[in-house]
DNA sequence: TATACATATCATGATGTAATGATGCATTGC
DNA sequence: GCAATGCATCATTACATCATGATATGTATA
C-alpha cells in the first residue's frame, strides 16, 4: 500500500474533516439516522452557523450528503463506504 | 453508537494525526514494515527536523511507537487495532 | 575521552482553521 | 406578495499547527 503524495494529500484532507470534535458529533450521529440541521443544532448543542459550516466541510469532502425536504434539509452519511470508516473510527477509541 | 463530548475530542485528536500529508505518508510506510527516522528521512524526502516531529505526535497520540536500537531508532505502527483503522482509511481513499 | 552519528527538542515565522454574529437565500403558509 | 422558518454564507477574531534552522541529547567508535 505505497502511497504518493497527491494520495496522501486527499486522505490528509478527508482526516482533516474527522480532526475537530464538532465533526465528529455530527458524524456519529449521522451514523444511526439523517438528520435536519435544526435536529443537528438542538442535539448536539451548537450554533447554527456552525453546523451549517461543518456539514459544508463534510459535504465536500464527500463525508456527508443533504437533501432537501421542504424548508428542512436532511443529512445523511455519504455511502456504505464511508459508514464502515466512521464506524472503524469510532471503534478505535473504545480500544484504546 | 452515542458519543459524549470527552470522546469525541479523543477521536477528533487521533484523528488530527492522520490530517497532515506527512503522517499520512509516515502511517503508510511504516505498514509496510517498521523503519528508522533515517530510513523514513531519506525515502519520504523529509527534512529530519519534520520526520522527528512527526513522529513525536504520532507516538503521543498511540498511533506509533519507537524502540532503540543502537544509535537508531526503529518505528512502528502501535498495534493491530492502529493497523486494521489506518488500512480502513487508507484503502478508503481508493474507493473515492 | 573525543568525535561522529542518529535522534529529539526548541524558537520562530507563516499559514490555516474554528467560533461567532450578521446577513443573505430558499421555501412554505398566510 | 409578505412574513416566518430553515439553512447557507460572509467577515472578523482568536487560536492552533506546520516547516525550518539551530541546538541539545543519547549512543557508538576510535
Amino acid at each position: 500500500m505505497r502511497l504518493n503524495a497527491s494520495e496522501a494529500e486527499r486522505i490528509a484532507e478527508v482526516m482533516g474533516g474527522l480532526a475537530t470534535p464538532a465533526r465528529v458529533l455530527i458524524l456519529a450521529r449521522l451514523l444511526d439516522s439523517p438528520a435536519t440541521v435544526s435536529e443537528l443544532v438542538t442535539e448536539l448543542a451548537m450554533s447554527q452557523a456552525s453546523v451549517s459550516n461543518h456539514l459544508r466541510i463534510l459535504r465536500h469532502l464527500n463525508l456527508a450528503a443533504g437533501d432537501r425536504q421542504g424548508r428542512n434539509v436532511l443529512y445523511r452519511l455519504q455511502d456504505d463506504h464511508v459508514r464502515a470508516m466512521v464506524e472503524q473510527i469510532l471503534n478505535h477509541a473504545s480500544h484504546d
